[in-house]
DNA sequence: CTGATTGAG
DNA sequence: GATTCTCAATCAG
């Protein structure tokens, strides 16, 4: 077995230097004289160069950065709204000069970018004997777009810090074992060597073209993968870039100290502490130190303010008797643990990554807003607390997920319709351990959370979103929490977050592609969508229910769901038991345990539809919820 | 599917 | 391991 790296491609690696700093000097260029943090709550997020100059750092307490820096300007950045706006700009910025549309972002202030076919394009246009008055061609089709530069010469920085002498090119795989010579030969280096400075000069017009016209200066790395190109760009900053060049050498199973010698990937990768390594984590480097320390869990445990860990490196790791994807797989593996977590990690600290750069994505999977609290205990703060979570989660799902309406039709400015509608909304709470003066129990876990439906009418345009929120407060987030927490108190929460995941986009939604969605509906609404079939000329919704509630995008019903045969009506009853899911309006009632109750539902009891919110008498949800599937 | 865990910036 | 506010992947059940 002869484990191989796939050195095919040319993955540039961006990160905007000091980049919540950048935002705000970018806002008000006097700053940038200036030392400057950004501070979330009580620390220092990031400051920009002049401040660390100064002594401060990232994760800073704001007491002791201004000890540190008396003169330090300190700005508030807890409203991150200006960041995703700038990071979303330079990434559409960056994808604007891609082929294939393979971008990804990582965070607020990382790219990614797959460049292999621009680079492979432009090697086949170079001509050998000129390199130095070579011109990179930037778009297919018009070849006088584009920048003039010297292919004899990386652009910035390199690992090692000399290139290879060209006159005296080494060869390392002359001196593999017999066993790497079904390998691609060593013109694959050479050709390699070519590739990773064709990708050193994009990426150095990527850098300018990106500080002239958006003002953001960034560090690169550019290598074959994302680990290697990520890990690259870290050997200078800022305002630089760094390329990881041949020989890149082979990986078998008889692997030593020797080979790696032969490895400009092993050089580099070697030296990392295990614990920097991306996809190696605080748990995982913990688990792998352990065994090479070859000490039990209980010994750090002494250490308080231990910071005196002997450091493990990548080397370290590598070399251990037995190490390996086996070795790894029991040290990593068990409950919970990602399968295969063993080779893949082995893969890792061989430099290896084989994971694509993605295409540049039109919606986030998950939006969430989060809160965090010094004391949170009682339901009327909560709520308080929720609505203002809600209030910001529809502005940015607005934000997000809404885009202009570009149907002829509608010729009228401003129509907009959803890019994706999140099926499930998300309320997440982290509740602070119960302090125990007896010992009971102190398992602090950190989040829990509960999950539910999103109601429909959070998606409509014609209501305000005060009333949207107020609506979804009563109909899901305080039903959530009582099943979050259902002693009425005794609960004191850190932390509240709410969320909306599972993002069915527009364009896959009802028809066509989304197979997967129409099944699902077959299954749970089979009752619903037979009954409205079979109701739905006896009561016109919308002379019931004149009220409106429409959803705002142009619900289409699918051409599979009027197809489908109707069937008899004895599913009213499936609907009308619906309603016990309804939640009361009212609230603060518990029984004598303590406990969250629920109002009982008599005849003449008002209820809240799940899907708009409306509230009606309990007689009339379920000719309301048959209106609801027809809009589906 | 839900809810927890882990890892990333 | 925690601090802030997120986002994504992946697991068990």
């Amino acid at each position: 077995m002869t484990v191989m790296r796939n050195d095919q491609r040319i993955i540039i690696h961006f990160d905007y230097d000091c980049f919540y700093a950048s935002v705000f000097e970018n806002e008000d260029p006097s700053l940038k004289a200036l030392p400057l943090a950004v501070q979330q709550k009580q620390i220092i997020v990031t400051c920009n160069y002049e401040a660390r100059r100064r002594g401060l750092r990232k994760l800073q307490l704001i007491h002791e950065a201004k000890k540190t820096c008396p003169d330090v300007v300190i700005v508030l950045g807890e409203e991150l709204g200006r960041f995703r706006d700038a990071s979303k700009s330079l990434y559409k910025f960056l994808e604007s000069f891609t082929w294939s549309g393979k971008v990804e972002r990582l965070g607020f202030d990382e790219v990614f970018l797959d460049v292999t076919d621009l680079v492979e394009y432009n090697q086949a246009l170079l001509n050998c004997h000129d390199l130095s008055h070579s011109f990179f061609q930037l778009k297919r089709e018009d070849p006088t777009i584009g920048f003039s530069f010297n292919a004899a010469e990386i652009a910035g920085h390199t690992f090692p810090e000399h290139p290879p002498d060209p006159e005296n090119p080494s060869h390392p795989q002359d001196s593999l074992p017999r066993s790497c010579t079904a390998v691609p030969k060593y013109d694959i280096n050479d050709s390699l060597l070519l590739r990773l400075t064709l990708g050193s000069h994009l990426a150095q017009h990527l850098r300018w073209s990106m500080e002239e016209e958006k003002g953001y200066t960034s560090t690169v790395g550019i290598s074959t993968n994302k680990l290697l190109s990520k890990l690259a760009g870290n050997l200078h900053k800022p305002k630089a870039q760094t390329t990881l060049i041949p020989p890149y050498g082979i990986l078998a199973d008889d692997y030593n100290e020797t080979a790696g010698r032969e490895s400009n990937v092993t050089l580099f990768i070697d030296s990392h502490d295990i614990g920097k390594i991306p996809g190696i984590g605080f748990k995982m480097s913990h688990s792998i130190r352990n065994h090479i320390l070859s000490r039990p869990a209980e010994f750090d445990d002494g250490l308080i303010y231990g910071e005196t860990k002997e450091q493990v490196t990548v080397r370290d790791v590598r070399l251990f008797p037995n190490m390996g994807p086996e070795l790894l797989e029991t040290l990593l593996g068990g409950a919970g643990a990602e399968r295969g977590i063993g080779s893949k990690t082995w893969n890792l600290i061989n430099g290896i990554d084989d994971t694509e750069v993605r295409q540049m994505k039109r919606v986030p999977t998950q939006i969430s807003i989060e809160d965090s609290y010094m004391r949170l205990d009682t339901l009327p703060e909560v709520v308080k607390e929720l609505r203002m979570l809600a209030t910001s989660l529809i502005k940015r799902m607005h934000a997000d997920l809404l885009e202009d309406d570009e149907d002829p039709d509608a010729v009228g400015l401003g129509a907009k319709r959803w890019l994706a509608h999140p099926k499930t909304l998300r309320l997440t709470t982290r509740p602070r351990p119960p302090l125990n003066a007896d010992g009971t129990r102190t398992r602090s876990f950190n989040r829990i959370s509960r999950s539910g439906p999103v109601p429909n009418f959070i998606f409509t345009f014609k209501e305000s979103v005060d009333a949207i929120v107020e609506k979804l407060i009563q109909v899901a987030m305080i039903p959530m929490f009582k099943r979050l927490h259902p002693q009425q108190a005794g609960w004191n929460l850190s932390l509240l977050n709410v969320a909306v995941t599972n993002m069915v986009e527009a364009a896959s939604e009802g028809k066509g592609g989304g197979g997967r969605d129409i099944g699902r509906m077959f299954k749970r609404q089979e009752e619903v969508l037979k009954v409205w079939r079979v109701e739905d000329r006896d009561i016109p919704p919308d002379t019931v229910f004149h009220e409106d509630e429409h959803d705002g995008d142009t619900a289409q019903v699918d051409d599979a769901v009027q197809a489908e045969p109707s069937a008899g009506s004895e599913a009213l009853d499936a609907i009308t038991a619906g309603s016990e899911d309804m939640m009361i309006l009212t609230q603060n009632t518990a029984d004598e345990n303590g406990v969250w109750e629920e109002d009982e539902e008599d005849e003449g009891n008002m209820e809240v539809c799940h899907e708009c919110g409306s509230v009606m008498p309990a007689f009339a949800m379920a000719a309301h919820e048959r209106y609801h599937a027809l809009e589906n």
